[in-house]
DNA sequence: TCGATATTGAAAATCATTATCATTAAGTAT
DNA sequence: ATACTTAATGATAATGATTTTCAATATCGA
């Protein structure tokens, strides 16, 4: 459903809607959890034939400069995207399926204070994941 | 200082102290900011001429299984190690030089029950990472 | 000191990602 | 609807980081 507004996105910034840049957006956007470029590619395939693993890597480049998607970090890898949440969210992963979830709420602000006092930094960003065992997996 | 632990360390797991696993060690343990193995091939070829980049390839993979240090990761790259906080810690990194500061004192329950509570998922692990500009930066 | 064998580094092999390039096709202007 | 400019594509080659192989060496317990 929103795919067909990530290829606005896409078009509004000056890209063009093609076959391939389709089978890559609904393939990302409708999955749950993250997937490699290799992952994007195979099942990017079943929609579209004759998708290349360049092409791939190449949407995924400009859904992620888009902020459309963004990069997922686990302790297995880090080469994987999902479809970057609304607002300030963050991801709880499952380590047995992968299948995402987005979480939003978290205060870091009063512990972000502190640290920032004990330490002299001054703090821009923070990351936050969260990993365990979905309902299904537990 | 604490690089004879882990040489120690090593030496209790089975594995034999060498000169180019002392030039590793050394390197990485009094270092204060993540280094990619060939940073530390650099930085360790001062100490140890002959070391070679494979080697310190094996050993970072040791230190790691050791819990001695842990993998950094950041936004331009994960294949960055630095030496493992003691107890329950978290990194702070300066986004302009790298240099790292452990924080603890996350209180993270309240929040992860909440979550929990939510989605049904068992969570297990959190991954918690603050980015910002050190004292010397700012 | 000796000897079994873990470790080493050079070189070759892998593997994921990126660059080339001739061909195709999107999208605007006609 | 047609033509045209040029972004986009995918096959292929190149790259670069990480791993594997392997013969030589060095560690460390006996
Ligand atoms: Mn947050
Ligand atoms: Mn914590
Ligand atoms: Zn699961
Ligand atoms: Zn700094």
């Amino acid at each position: 459903m929103s795919a067909e507004l990530w290829l606005t996105q896409l078009h509004e910034n000056g890209y063009r809607v093609t076959a391939a840049r389709r089978a890559v957006v609904e393939t990302v956007e409708k999955s749950t959890r993250a997937v490699t470029p290799l992952e994007v590619y195979d099942l990017g395939r079943k929609k579209y034939r004759a998708l290349g693993l360049v092409t791939v890597y190449r949407t995924l480049e400009k859904l992620e400069e888009l902020h459309l998607i963004q990069r997922v970090h686990q302790p297995m890898g880090c080469q994987a995207f999902i479809s970057m949440g609304q607002g300030h969210q963050h991801l709880l992963l499952c380590q047995n399926c992968g299948q995402a979830a987005f979480f939003e709420g978290d205060d870091l602000n009063p512990l972000i204070n502190s640290i920032a006092r004990k330490t002299g930094y001054q703090i821009n960003e923070h990351w936050l994941q969260l990993f365990g065992l979905c309902a299904n997996c537990r």
